[in-house]
DNA sequence: GGTAATCGCATACGAAACGTATGTCAATTG
DNA sequence: CAATTGACATACGTTTCGTATGCGATTACC
């Protein structure tokens, strides 16, 4: 009994119509994903993709929640598995850093997504992987281990550290390599936060 | 006599397209810019922008190599203007967060130009900006001011803590304020590379 | 259980915008 | 002064987007 009810058949459209877009948008780009190619990859038409989402930007503005949704779980995983809190918080950036090398992220959230939706920052997925920076400065701030630093805006600039450092790496000739400099040199970065100098 | 050589007439066309190129992928972004619409403004047609620049990324690229020429003249110059080495970098630093602040260099080096063109370390111009603050870094290492760190992988997360910085204070209800907030945790951040803590 | 209404999705159409191919006229060269 | 170069304009075909319209199956209601 492949059939189901109605309801069923709507959400696994949407879902098709998403990761097909996020495919496209991923290897070729906005402008030059096709959405009569990308639906029709689906087995859909663009008559599909208008119903759903409204237009080329309301689907990519779905693929890009999406994958910030993703994001912000893999963030907040890795620094719950970190020893102290204060290695979580550098594991976030780490982890920021490493997921950026990803072609899928580092295309659609980091090179596309800005053209298309404008500063990251005020995307309506509200950028998690900020805040949850920001929440792990509160915290390290409330113990008194790091100094006293505006933590909205520290946490924007360590993820915009990450955010470069990742850019770097995935362009260079050796990723491995470059890879290591780029973690060790952030986390000199902002241990230059702490109170007490390692 | 308004005749010129024909050399002159050629630098003027180019100019004016490359001016024209300019204004338009700064206000409307690179998608949105019709050829027809800002050639017809200077004057010209399509058929003068093919011709001098082979396509419309053509002219995206010369326009951002021009800005990217400016932007490194003024970072230098704010730089040599600052009484010590080390305030030296920290003004290219913040000299970057306030140009970044700047509609036209917003919207064409941050957000248009790595979809255009990819990451903005590998672009022709060879981003000036970041080899500047590399610069400054070695001397700083070389004198002891600074903890011995990775001087370009350092260069690059400044420099990209300092563009996040921008966009975020581009997109704040209250620029000037917010603007205070990221200086001034941006100097904390890099104060934290100074081997003799403040 | 039959009929009517809903709506998910496809099809058809018009309007840009880009790139190429071709044309033209002025300036340079010998 | 004649020939050629080349800077730039014009014309055309292709692609892609967005809208308006149409169809058919499922759901709702009597």
């Amino acid at each position: 009994m492949a059939r189901r009810t109605r309801q069923e058949m709507i959400v696994e459209t949407r879902a098709k119509l998403l990761a097909a877009g996020r495919q496209a948008f991923a290897t070729l780009g906005y402008a030059e994903a096709s959405m009569d190619d990308f639906t029709a990859a689906a087995g859909l038409t663009r008559g599909a993709l208008y119903h759903h989402f409204g237009d080329k930007k309301g689907l990519f503005e779905a693929v890009v929640a999406q994958i910030d949704g993703e994001m912000t779980l893999r963030l907040k995983d890795r620094a719950a598995r970190a020893p102290t809190r204060w290695e979580g918080f550098v594991e976030e950036g780490i982890g920021y850093i490493e997921m950026a090398l990803e072609p899928e992220i580092a295309r659609i959230m980091l090179r596309e997504g800005p053209a298309v939706m404008g500063d990251p920052a005020s995307w309506p997925s509200a950028n998690g992987c900020i805040m949850a920076m920001k929440a792990s400065l509160d915290a390290l701030l409330a113990e008194g281990i790091i100094r006293d630093v505006d933590t909205e805006a520290t946490a924007r600039m360590a993820s915009g550290a990450s955010c470069y450092a990742a850019q770097w790496i995935a362009n260079a000739e050796d990723p491995v390599a470059t890879s290591k400099r780029a973690t060790a040199a952030y986390r000199h970065l902002v241990e230059g936060l702490l109170r007490e100098q390692h």
